[in-house]
RNA sequence: GGGGAUGUGGCGAAACUGGCAGACGCGCUAGAUUUAGGAUCUAGUUCCUUUACGGAGUGCAGGUUCGAUUCCUGUCAUCCCCA
């Protein structure tokens, strides 16, 4: 076997490692441990894609890296697998869609092991094991026997809920509707998206101008009976806790905003008869602040309390519940056709601000009770009722929105702050007269008692004054809502809930777990997985002896709701540490031993919602004492976006120029349309073959800065997009393992950039990487002889000195770098090496080992084959990480620049500790250097030791 | 519209806390060698003007500094996320 031949080698190590069980964890570390974590993938029928293995290779080299350093390692690796493509191949086909998962599991595992990964397979799972998703349904059950105690800010067990004297004398059914109220798995009536073409419920990404993306269909919105989990009590740890993990900032901020706490305050507004408006004040004087509010008031959420005088008007989404009570007669018709028309809106078409405001007048007036005065109340979609109170206070002249509202419908624009911001004369001038709008900070005016005050004092004193008449307090507010966490679909866990029934089979509202012990419950068999048109899920057709339940004479139905994709992905970390107990979820002990994550790489798309998720559940669970952290990631990564082989294309003047050139040639040009329909540039492709390709490289030339198409004069620009199939850019990994070996591609991936930046694919690189492989094949390996033999300048020599400082100049850096995550820079390094000592006639066997080591996380492959070649027994991924010698990684001379006003005039060569004073005679003594410095006065000497010498002169 | 990130050769990129811009790889050029091979080896390759010397240069415009890819201000462009 003298060639490097991956094909053969890749397939025979892995059996290796397989079969020796290299990468089994133990159960608990041994001495110091890392946790070494990959997003796990969802198995689609399209097998991995080449943006898998980026984060995969960079987990697994410092995997393997921290093993050779002495780390008991856990690098476990599973599946995502319940979720809707499986669902709809088995829609399609009407075969039960474990099945197409776990052909796709099995592709999955395939290609993983093909890349080398040193996973201990042994802890894979995947979220659809009926033994894994007894335990998510567990966490379930723990989330519906938890209350979250504000006061104390963590989550207690139901039973330690305090049930307040009038709701225990109603009685038992009383005590348990409060308990159900406060449990973090709740249900509630939420408005959803539902498509009725499709026959099924979408999320608001998939709806678009009120129709569904996929065929087109009407969507409407509806109330219908959710499964919801209140993260929203958890939004102040959720955030907070932020400060302790090491996160990119941009994924904290992202994680921030998504929570989206503002504080201002909310305040009541009375919508009741003129006449009673007194007696109300009076009253809300002597009770204060209401918990809830009464049916006399409009309550809203601001975060600009101190603009309250300038609130001309208010607006209530068109879900509100008070919507009919305040419409009057005469404005029946027109709110009602209004809401029916916002009901075929999502909120994303609703909060589109290119689009003018719509809404309607409901007829009744609330009283602003900062200027007594009555102000109308309209009904309009570009308040969410999900979202605050639902109702707000329209502020036209601070509020952008409301501004456009006002100007829509001829509503007074009131001015109540000078801004404090640099604004010209006229600006001002038009704020003042309501001409404009302005969001900034300023000094109240037109305001009775907050007239001077700046913004935050303004908040604060009319904060205080609506809170002594108890008709305001203070209130934090987040956009995160609460989780809708069921689906109307087959393929997910089912919730472990039994819905009592009364004599005719309807559902009386009570509501009971499962015990535990009774775990798991699995999906049933159905006769088909086909929507029939109504908003019930398809678990609703499951056979009667799965859906009806009878137990101490009562009798029962499942939940047929089934939970989302993100159930079985908030928790799998846990899972990995003890995967085959079938006693509990885990053990703690282990948890305590190997939690928290060390390293969490995975796609930035999941930065906020599975980060979000999992996060809370982890945070549940630490309450109740089930974890030992209180965050299950320390450090998160997120690998940049791996984007297809660059295209080459040009402007549509230049090839209106270049014509008849470039299409003698063979080339065609394809117009490329923009947004508007205009012809922006033109893309080139050949035809080869009678095929149509896209440009390579050879086929441009490069000439004074600038890319023409080879042959002709026509510049062209080259450009990367997303993969895509419709684009025709995918790269499989199968397709580059076949060509160049699962080394070449992993360590490709690497070399690329840096990990976490978004980078073009390209073919030439991995032509690349595989040279250099080859190239180490060929320092080590005699390639002429039949059988494999250390090629003949390789020897017991002893090293010389230049080779020791190349090999521990190589260890330090290539550890620093792994320490950083710069492992294209630590591949380059290794080149280094090799270029080095591929010149070398002698090449010692003590120098080559430790390179042979260093390479093993990134290509470990062919780093096994060369440690046996060069003697070495048993597997390389066993030995120990080499050190470097710092005795080596010095010179023993140096070069130093030197300059003159900051330019580079002339060299010196100097020991690198050469004091200052050295240096300046060295640098004075230059033959380019001495000349420049001739009759001139030298202002300023400038010496850094080891680094340069500056001269600063006055010609 | 809001938030974030990034702009360095023909291309992917490197440059520690401000100190020789372009390591390493691709591509390209020349030479050697071989020819079953995306072969191998050696040298060169930022741009401009060049025999050479030299000059310019890290998106653009400024600033701080003896010295800026790095720090500051403004600006433009691209990408991502959210609306």
């Amino acid at each position: 076997m003298p060639r490097y031949n991956p094909a053969e080698i890749e397939p025979k190590w892995q059996q290796f490692w397989e079969q020796h069980q290299c990468f089994k964890t133990p159960e608990v570390p041994a001495g110091k441990k890392k946790y070494v974590l990959d997003m796990f993938p969802y198995p689609s029928g399209k097998g991995l894609h080449v943006g898998h293995p980026e984060g995969y290779t960079a987990t697994d080299i410092l995997a393997r890296y921290w093993r050779a350093n002495g780390y008991s390692v856990l690098h476990p690796m599973g599946f995502d697998a319940f979720g809707l493509p499986a669902e709809e191949y088995a829609i399609q086909t009407n075969t039960p869609p474990r099945q197409s998962t776990e052909r796709d599991i099995a592709n999955f595992t395939r290609q993983l092991k093909m890349l080398g990964f040193s996973y201990d397979w042994d802890r894979c799972l995947a979220t659809t094991d009926v033994e894994y998703f007894k335990w998510t349904q567990w966490i379930f059950l723990l989330l519906f026997d938890t209350w979250f105690d504000a006061e104390r800010q963590v989550g207690r067990p139901i039973s330690e809920l305090p049930i307040p004297a009038e709701v225990a004398q109603l009685g038992e059914v009383a005590v348990a509707k409060y308990r159900d109220e406060h449990r973090l798995a709740y249900q509630s009536e939420e408005l959803v998206n539902w498509c009725a073409g499709l026959g099924t419920v979408l999320a608001n990404e998939e709806v678009i101008n009120g129709r569904s993306e996929r065929g087109n269909h009407p969507v409407t919105r509806i109330p219908l009976r959710q499964w919801m989990l209140r993260i929203t009590a958890y939004a102040d740890r959720l955030a907070r806790d932020l400060d302790v993990v090491d996160w990119a900032e941009g994924i904290k901020n992202q994680q921030r905003m998504w929570i989206g706490r503002s504080v201002g305050a909310e305040v009541d507004f009375f919508v009741g008869q003129p006449s009673d408006l007194a007696a109300w004040q009076r009253e809300r004087a002597g009770t204060g602040w209401l918990q809830k509010p009464d049916d006399r008031c409009l309550r809203v959420f601001t975060t600009r309390p101190d603009t309250l005088f300038g609130a001309t008007y208010m607006v209530v989404a068109p879900e509100h519940p008070l919507v009919d009570r305040l419409t009057i007669a005469a404005q029946a018709n027109a709110v009602a056709e209004y809401r029916q028309m916002a009901a075929s809106k999502s909120d994303r078409d609703r909060q589109d601000d290119k689009k003018t405001k719509t809404g309607v007048f409901t007829g009744s007036y609330a009283i602003n009770p900062a200027t007594q005065q009555p102000i109308p109340v309209w009904v309009a979609d570009y308040v969410l009722i999900g979202y605050g109170t639902g109702a707000i206070m329209a502020v036209p002249a601070h509020d952008e929105r409301d501004f456009e509202f006002a100007a829509q419908f001829d509503l007074p624009v009131v001015a109540v702050l000078e801004p404090s911001e640099a604004l010209t004369e006229e600006q001002r001038e038009a704020v003042r007269n309501g001409t404009a709008c302005y969001t900034g900070p300023g000094s109240s005016i037109n305001s009775d008692y907050l007239n001077g005050l700046a913004t935050e004092d303004a908040k604060r004193t009319i904060t205080e004054r609506l809170s002594a008449q108890g008709v305001g307090r203070e209130s934090v507010n987040y956009k995160l809502r609460d989780w809708l966490f069921s689906r109307q679909r087959f393929w997910g866990e089912p919730f472990p809930i039994l819905h009592e029934l009364d004599a005719q089979g309807q559902p009386t509202g009570v509501v009971v777990p499962l015990d535990p012990s009774e775990l798991p419950l699995d999906l049933p068999p159905l006769e088909d997985y086909k929507p029939h048109g109504r908003p019930e899920p398809p678990l609703g057709k499951a056979p009667a002896e799965w859906l009806y339940v009878e137990r101490n004479g009562r009798r029962y139905k499942r939940e047929t709701n089934t939970m989302p994709q993100w159930a079985g992905s908030c928790w799998y970390y846990l899972r990995y540490i003890d995967n085959k107990n079938p006693a509990q979820a885990w053990d703690r002990v282990k948890e305590a031993a190997w939690m928290p994550v060390d390293l969490y790489v995975g796609g930035a798309e999941h930065a906020v919602l599975h980060l979000l998720y999992a996060r809370f559940w982890h945070k549940v669970l630490f309450d109740r004492g089930y974890v030992s952290t209180t965050e299950p990631f320390q450090k998160l990564v997120n690998q940049g976006m791996i984007l297809g082989e660059a295209t080459y294309y040009c402007t549509p003047a230049d090839y209106a120029l270049h014509r008849a050139t470039v299409e003698a040639l063979g080339i065609q040009g394809v117009p490329v349309l923009d947004d508007e329909n205009q012809i922006s540039e033109i893309s080139l492709q050949k035809l080869v073959q009678g095929e149509v390709v896209a440009l390579s490289e050879s086929d441009t030339l490069k000439q004074k800065g600038q890319v023409f198409l080879v042959g002709t004069e026509l510049p062209l620009r080259s450009r990367s997009d997303k993969m895509s199939k419709s684009r025709g850019n995918v790269i499989t990994p199968d397709s580059i393992v076949e060509q160049f070996g699962a080394d070449s591609l992993r360590l490709y991936e690497m070399f690329m950039g840096p990990l976490t930046a978004t980078k073009p694919w390209n073919m030439a690189g991995v032509v690349g990487v595989r040279n250099f492989l080859d190239r180490a094949w060929r320092m080590i390996v005699d390639d002429r002889t039949e059988n494999l033999a250390l090629a003949a300048s390789v020897g017991d020599y002893t090293p010389t000195e230049s080779q020791q400082r190349v090999l521990h100049k190589t260890i330090k850096a290539v550890t620093e770098d792994i320490e950083d995550m710069g492992f294209n820079t630590a591949i380059s390094r290794m080149m280094e090496f090799v270029n080095a000592f591929t010149k070398d006639a002698q090449r010692p066997r003590t120098m080559l080992q430790p390179l042979v080591i260093m390479l093993a996380p990134f290509a470990p492959h062919i780093a096994e084959e060369l440690w046996q070649v060069l003697g070495g027994t048993d597997s390389v991924s066993f030995q120990k990480w080499p050190e470097y010698d710092p005795q080596w990684v010095v010179d023993d001379v140096i070069e130093v620049p030197v300059q003159i006003q900051g330019k580079l005039r002339g060299k010196i060569f100097v020991s690198p500790d050469a004091s200052a004073a050295d240096m300046l005679v060295a640098a004075k003594a230059d033959d380019k250097i001495a000349p420049l410095l001739a009759g001139v006065q030298i202002v300023k000497e400038i010496v850094v030791p080891g680094r340069l010498v500056n001269f600063v002169i006055k010609p």
